[in-house]
DNA sequence: ACTCATTTTCAAAGCGCTTTGAATGACGCA
DNA sequence: TGCGTCATTCAAAGCGCTTTGAAAATGAGT
């Protein structure tokens, strides 16, 4: 059932009805519901590329997955963060498309979806520092929005971030304030743009603390349990193992705690965690107390966040940049507490 | 640049253009070269909306999430089975679009996927026994395939499925090897088939074993963390608590875990546990010696098999339906151990 | 040189929609 | 009765591509 066809049965004109359906204000209201009427009873859709191709633009918004194992650790996030956005492309009326694409033909993989015309807009996901992409999507003159943000790259974009170097600075200073001097970072990959973040919060903390940051405390690896086990058994072993540890993730905290368990460690006695906590559907950080301390901020309120801000800047290219900063709660559950005595 | 430009720049007709790029033998070799070369020169990419509606096809495979909080469970596996898929989808020229739906709108948005043209199949995440989602899909015409299967629907469908029922089966039969009697089943929601083809395996391993089951041992929930240790903790209560938890997912295993933790129980010698384990690539069942003994089955190995089927569904509407089972490994880890003596 | 088969190229129609610019009809008023 | 106005409706062009059916160019064979 096309146009044509349901306007042959009204004995309308294709645009009649096409603007009955479209809401134009130039029909009659007897006639729009006719048509409505009719379109439903018919199962008419009109059909989407068709409509693109008309209209010019596509409703549908793309983001690209990059196929290497490098980027595994996206996926326990990237879930959530789908859903929060797809939640207000819907109420906009936008569709999603997924482009999957290996680390040397990333850059292609964006410049088609856009070139081709299949997308509107296109949502920029775990930006490296110095991020090439931004680059790229900017030059395409494609509208886009990072989620996150990339140190090193100076022309201006839309970007929604957590604030992660103040949430790492003020879990570490919560650490310090309970009396850790030897507070291990286990950080994502730091080609990451929020990892290296991380570390600055880190960092500053220690220093302003006057405590020399210690290399063999600061890990980086991927965000999976395995690692979080493997990084905190290997700092254990240390003639001055770490009181405190942070963690990149929920995830990887799981790790640690596995970690700890097995040294016969209590994870808030022996050694206080602090995780970052991305609110996951799946994953909740307990229930009424939170099992671990946290900086907490929802991935998924991100998702809707982005989405929005997407949708604003496709309707209106011209606007300036916007950005939205995020800062993470600190919410204290069972893994911390006062550093241990030692003597 | 569209394709009536690059044709003017070249000298030659659309068609002319058009059948060198996309491979047609009647064309001069020395003309194709040309022709791709200007292409590439000046950026030149088929608008794909153009392409869909004089093809009638629009290179794009459909998925649905439903955005209720019953489903949220499904994004643990999301991001690994979508992940396959991917890489399967674009090897084959294939894009991935996602629409979200709430569950009362969800059989309008698969309608509308279709009938509007946007994508030419559909893949069926987490069918519930009954899947009323079935029977439209077949109605609708649309080539589809589903990840799982659902009991209770007769017509014939494509699918892919672990043999949950084997597994669980088998999970159950060697703990009941190892001596354990009281042997509880920590299920997913138990609307989705899934789950009750593991509750089947599991309920025919007890009676082959003679041993009656005792509702106070079955649990049915999201497989979430939190539920996990929830359930188990509430279980450890009982006058006669389990010596063995089969559990749904790894999420939730980890959850076990905590709740066995705390009430200072060690895991595979207090009691013992086996988890489902659908391989998640940042939620490794440990290293070497898997840390839980589980039924192990990639999510993303089947997402994979998932788009390849549907892409030659897709090419061959005609062929035989298809259906896949997969048999899960039984791999024996370090959570599992004899019954405790008890007397 | 001429025919015929083959290779290569082309003009134009069509996919299903939106949108422009024009036409039609109804109505009020002189 | 005739005219202008406003509300509705319409025919046709155009979005950028593929594909059909025909034409032009080339080459082999006599």
């Amino acid at each position: 059932m096309n146009l044509k066809q349901l306007s042959e049965i009204l004995g309308l004109s294709q645009t009649t009805v096409s603007r009955a359906l479209n809401g134009y204000p130039e029909v009659n209201e007897d006639t729009r519901l006719r048509v409505q009427a009719a379109a439903a009873k018919h199962g008419y859709w009109p059909n989407s590329r068709a409509k693109g191709l008309a209209t010019g633009r596509s409703m549908v918004i793309g983001h690209v997955i990059p196929s290497s194992s490098q980027h595994e650790m996206v996926n326990p996030i990237f879930g959530d963060f789908v859903a929060g956005a797809a939640r207000k492309y819907s109420d906009h009326g936008y569709d999603m498309m997924f482009t999957n694409a290996d680390d040397t033909s990333i850059e292609e993989a964006y410049r088609s979806l856009f070139q081709r015309g299949a997308v509107d807009g296109i949502v920029l996901q775990g930006p490296k520092v110095n991020e090439h992409r931004i680059e790229v999507l900017t030059r395409m003159g494609v509208p886009f929005i990072v989620h996150g943000r990339s140190t090193g790259v100076d022309v201006p974009y839309d970007w929604i971030d957590v604030n992660n170097k103040s949430s790492f600075l003020r879990a570490t200073r919560f650490l310090i304030d309970l009396g850790h001097r030897r507070i291990a970072l286990i950080n994502g990959l730091e080609d990451m743009d929020f990892a290296q973040r991380r570390r600055d919060g880190y960092l500053e903390a220690l220093h302003e603390a006057g405590l020399s940051p210690d290399p063999e405390l600061m890990r980086s690896a991927e965000m999976t349990e395995v690692y979080g086990h493997h990084e905190t058994r290997d700092m254990l072993r240390l003639d001055d193992p770490p009181t405190a540890i942070l963690t990149a993730s929920m995830i990887s905290a799981i790790g640690v705690r596995r970690a700890l368990n097995e040294a016969g460690l209590k994870m808030g006695k022996d050694v206080s965690v602090i995780a970052h906590d991305d609110d996951l559907s799946y994953l909740k950080n307990g229930q009424d107390v939170p099992i671990f301390t946290a900086t907490r901020s929802s991935v998924r309120r991100a998702g809707e966040m982005a989405a929005e801000m997407l949708i604003e800047r496709i309707k209106s290219p011209e606007d300036p940049v916007k950005t939205r900063l995020l800062e993470a709660e600190l919410v204290v559950g069972g893994s911390t507490g006062p550093a241990p005595n030692r003597f």
